[in-house]
DNA sequence: CCACTATATCCACGGCGTGGATTTAATCAA
DNA sequence: TTGATTAAATCCACGCCGTGGATATAGTGG
């Protein structure tokens, strides 16, 4: 499961100059997965050049040919990410199409779920992770959504979606099994808290079902969108 | 401005000791007053225990005897922040209760707008900032709402209104006077991506009013809420 | 008065991002 | 073919960073 091998590791004593033509070149795909790796490993705070530089058998400057620091390179594991999100082809029925759309974001975000902290909130100037965006414009247009109210409802519709995405990622690998006692300790918490709404709520506070919230919160988007719709050209 | 002027500046040596009891103490307040201070100046990256202790004079160890390390210093900086939102009397209408509740939490969170990710995306374990909740959850519990269903619509309204917020504050400082270059090039980038809906939309894609978006988005929320709880206990 | 604890500074270590110099190989112009 | 240019790598070094550990000073409780 190595990078390509270059050397043994943490790269010491290697060739000095512009490596020759059959050997193994360093690329911008190879950098990324190996970030990608140092992420699923240790979280995007393990992510260093020298770090990445290792898992590769690198110098660290050696990366500054195709990544433009350090920025640049959570930026490239960012476009890839969003570059991959696979939109299956629309149906014409929005309560089917919302979300397919978000689903495949969902996954994708989700695939490496410690990098998903860069997925979703890195603005990214490039035109990569413009495809949910175009899926939902289209969708919505083609419900007879005129133009500029489709854009604003596409924003609410990815800002909800990042909101909800955003905390099933923070809420750690939490699988729901045998996580009990971190219920129970969560809800002593709230109990503790003072504030009745929260104590009178706190057996459900204290839960999480990650699937169950983004599907409700899935649900309650599209509804959201039908009923403006049906407002807005329907009456 | 100065913090209470310790010494001059770059705590040269200084007095090695515990200080004396008149002496100006440390205090965590303190210390998370010149964080913000520092982050204001030059962002959350700018933070460090040296840069912090540095505008207080202050050697970067004394900090440990207050706070947790960095992570701690930032989680306070967070408390310190979602603890100061001051949420205004509810009324028992909704349509004014719920957009009081989330402009009192976007007053806070844009209070310093580059601290804004660090209130809008660190999970705090911490009692404060459950005040939001706490209204919300009063609000629709009042309106009728059912205690679990007042959770999972207030997640909802939470994760949409982080999302919003979020993109808000990644914004960048634009005022909306004369950016109308940027809004330009924006747009040219967008008509470039090849893709139909997005290039049909650009001119609203490319466009940004911080304000507007905002109220869209709370007003679309309300809604939300407003039909949900029809629907479920009216019907 | 003495032990203990709280608060401060100083020292030091290993890791970080990256500017700059160097080395080697590929590529292109003549 | 040959020489200049460019590309891709390593090495070196600087000034930051978080923080572990030692030390010093002052308050505090028996």
């Amino acid at each position: 499961m190595n990078r390509m091998t270059r050397s043994a590791d943490a790269n010491a004593g290697a060739r000095r100059g512009r490596p020759p033509k059959g050997a193994s070149q360093l690329s911008r795909d190879a950098i990324v997965d190996a970030t990608l790796e140092v992420i699923d490993t240790g979280g995007v705070t393990a992510v260093s050049m020298r770090s990445v530089a290792r898992v590769l058998g690198v110098d660290a400057k050696s990366l500054y040919n195709h990544v433009d620091g350090k920025d640049g390179l959570l930026d490239a594991v960012a476009e890839h990410l969003l570059g991959g999100v696979f939109i299956p082809p629309a149906t014409g029925d929005l309560r089917i199409d919302l979300p397919a759309i978000a689903d495949a974001f969902r996954d994708r975000a989700l695939l490496h779920p410690e990098a998903a902290p860069l997925v979703l909130t890195r603005q990214l100037a490039s035109i990569e992770g413009l495809a949910p965006v175009e899926a939902l414009l289209g969708a919505l247009r083609s419900a007879g959504c005129p133009t500029e109210e489709s854009v604003q409802l596409m924003r609410i519709l990815v800002a909800s979606l990042i909101g909800t995405l955003l905390r099933e990622a923070q809420a750690g690998p939490t699988l729901g099994i045998s996580d009990t006692g971190g219920i129970a300790a969560r809800q002593k918490t709230l109990e503790d808290s003072g504030l009745p709404h929260v104590i009178e709520a706190a057996p459900h506070l204290a839960r999480f079902d990650r699937d169950a919230e983004y599907e409700y919160a899935v649900q309650a988007a599209t509804a959201l969108v039908l009923d403006r719709i049906r407002a807005s050209h329907g009456g």
